[in-house]
DNA sequence: CTAGGGTTAG
């Protein structure tokens, strides 16, 4: 077995990496292009990926198609790193043509490397490749509109004096993809008009996609005409490119009734319906559609999961969420950034953080905007401590928070007060220079502001200042009212001085006899709630002569929440529930103490009461709020 | 023997 091409016949039938390595040294030994093309195909359906390209700088010699092959296999795997170096070896010893450079400029897309794309431009442009090769054409522009850069994209177009269908539509493409709907029209009416190219569906499925970024119904309906027209209504793409145009644009209406009609529906037809009810206030009706499609056999993929999960996030349905959950561990979804992401939005948005927050530990890997979600869902809970905890996490993992997770989490400062933390995070603030966009620049600072006035106001209670000022009231010009302990007991709260709330309160009974009311009990109870002092808050609740108000009960439940007290959680939840019966989260609240105590049964009796109801959820209120 | 443009979503 010594000749090559007997070897060769062999690869067919025998497939053994013990038969590969001796393989792999023959070739060496042979220098036989033929062996090192086939070998190479070998390498890829055997070896894992890091081998193959060792194992491929050892073969002397490879000759050009076994070099491009190994490009493309390696771009079809997306290891666009080993394309980039590959092309870079290649390249020195001068061996390269279209197809080479085609491949590379894909690698220069996917890295963003404009300027490795330059250079291959420019070879191209050397080698007088450009113009006899409209694949390269389209690459390069298709290149540099993928690096965000279209004034090169243009100018690579410019280059071919009778551009293809397929050049226009790269050309169009790129100004969509980029948000430039206006350009990418422009071009379009250009090349229909001035050029009289007929467009095909994939040219019009990028027209839809402008109209659609344009929220311009007018334009996509006279596409829609002349998809008709042209006989293009069997382009199922093109029928979901129209059918999102719709949902976004236009109605439900619309959006419905053209997926009625649609004579082939895929998942994405079916992902796109489902989310423009779940965004429409038609959750029910996405939840069912949902049901439907799962129904009728067709296999739900990440997006269909994300939709159907924003659904039940908007009504509330934290049954059905868990129901989804269920099944997107099953189809091995879960894992899925954007699905974890879903669910930790829809955990948190149900006034389940727990869940969420199992969900997020879950994770094999995690992205910044599942860091985002865990943040932004525990600030939403109430949970300031726990979301300081996470935005630290963050910090020590060099994940960067943008501006808008600035927001949040000097919000979550702001909200309960912990003094050491809102400083630092106000001189990173500072060093960080968040100037990106002048919206969030304001939010920013007006939060800002908040949190250094109240900085500010707690320095000054440290001081006992205050303090000393109010016990020598007798002798001193201030006569503080109600209104004044209410302001020092916020400040209390908010800078998490726990003993010294409590000590003015005391100070506000006993030495002015000033009768409390609803609202200074709420902070008491709330700073009693946050040492865990569950029964003494109870207990004051009871002494109260003033009518018990929303806060009160409010801020006892999300203590009872924190420190899982499932007892006096509920005296808590059904007080709410008398005050304020219409209030959906206050059930979710409660099943959710139910839950934690085993209590299934009422859990259930009580989300079924929130269905008979039909209440919708108030989102982004908190109960906490002073 | 290898090659270009398209739809849903956080």
């Amino acid at each position: 077995m010594r000749s090559p091409e007997i070897v060769l016949k062999v690869v067919g039938v025998c497939r053994t990496t013990n038969f590969l390595t001796q393989l792999h040294s023959l070739t060496i030994r042979t220098y036989d292009t033929h062996l090192a093309a086939k070998i190479t195909e070998l390498y890829f359906e055997l070896l894992p990926l890091q081998t193959v390209r060792k194992l491929f700088d050892e073969i002397p010699h490879p000759n050009l198609y076994t070099c491009n092959r190994i490009l493309q296999r390696f771009c079809g795997k997306n290891r666009y790193e080993e394309v980039s170096s590959l092309f870079t070896s290649m390249f020195s010893f001068e061996k390269v043509d279209h197809f080479t450079l085609l491949f590379a400029l894909k690698a220069c897309s996917a890295l963003k490397a404009t300027n490795f794309g330059k250079t291959i431009h420019g070879l191209g442009k050397k080698y007088g490749m450009i113009h006899s090769n409209m694949f390269l054409g389209s690459g390069l522009i298709d290149m540099y509109s993928k690096c965000g850069n279209m004034d090169d994209a243009f100018r690579a177009f410019e280059e071919y004096s009778k551009p293809d269908i397929v050049l226009w539509t790269t050309v169009v493409t790129g100004y969509e993809k980029n948000f430039k709907p206006d350009e990418a029209l422009a071009v379009f009416t250009g090349m229909a008009m001035a050029h009289c190219i007929s467009s095909d569906p994939i040219t019009l499925v990028t027209v839809v996609s402008a109209c659609t970024q344009l929220l311009n119904l007018k334009a996509g309906k006279s596409v829609h005409a002349n998809v008709f027209r042209m006989g293009y209504e069997g382009s199922l793409s093109l029928s979901n490119a129209l059918l999102n145009l719709y949902a976004k644009s236009g109605s439900m209406f619309y959006a419905g009734n053209w997926f009625r009609v649609m004579e082939e529906k895929d998942v994405i037809s079916w992902s796109c319906i489902i989310s423009c009810c779940a965004h429409n206030d038609a959750t029910d009706r996405a939840i069912s559609l949902f049901d439907e499609m799962i129904y009728k056999g067709i296999e739900p993929n990440s997006v269909s999961v994300i939709s159907a999960l924003q659904a039940c996030e908007s009504c509330c349905n934290l049954d059905k969420g868990r129901q989804i959950h269920e099944l997107a561990f099953h189809k091995s979804l879960e894992h899925d950034k954007l699905v974890s992401t879903a669910l930790i939005d829809m955990y948190m948005s149900c006034c389940s953080p727990q869940e969420a927050i199992i969900v997020f530990d879950r994770m094999p890997s995690k992205d910044p905007v599942s860091w985002f979600a865990l943040l932004c869902g525990c600030v939403k809970n109430g949970m300031a401590n726990k979301s300081i905890q996470i935005f630290c996490d963050m910090m020590a993992r060099d994940i960067q928070p943008d501006a808008t997770v600035m927001v949040k989490i000097l919000g979550a400062c702001s909200e309960l007060g912990v003094l050491q933390l809102t400083s630092c995070l106000h001189s990173y603030v500072i060093r960080g220079g968040f100037i990106s966009n002048s919206f969030i620049e304001l939010q920013l600072l007006t939060v800002m502001q908040n949190v250094v006035a109240w900085m500010r106001l707690s320095r000054f209670l440290r001081d006992q200042q205050i303090k000393m000022l109010l016990s020598g009231a007798p002798y001193s010009t201030v006569c503080p009212n109600k209104v004044t302990f209410l302001s020092i007991l916020a400040a209390c709260s908010h800078a998490g001085f726990v003993e010294e709330g409590i000590e003015f309160f005391n100070i506000m009974l006993n030495e002015y006899q000033l009768m409390p009311e609803s609202k200074h009990y709420a902070i008491i109870v709330d700073l009693l709630g946050r040492i865990g002092e569950l029964d003494k808050a109870m207990c004051l609740i009871n002494q109260m002569q003033s009518r018990v108000g929303v806060h009160v009960w409010g801020a006892l439940l999300g203590a009872c929440r924190i420190h899982q007290n499932a007892e006096i959680g509920e005296v808590a939840a059904r007080n709410l529930l008398q005050l304020d019966p219409d209030h959906a989260g206050y059930y979710i609240l409660l099943s959710n103490v139910y839950a934690v105590d085993g209590k299934w049964d009422d859990a259930a009796e009580l989300r079924g009461s929130i269905k008979e109801r039909e209440l919708k959820k108030i989102t982004g209120q908190s109960v906490f709020r002073l």
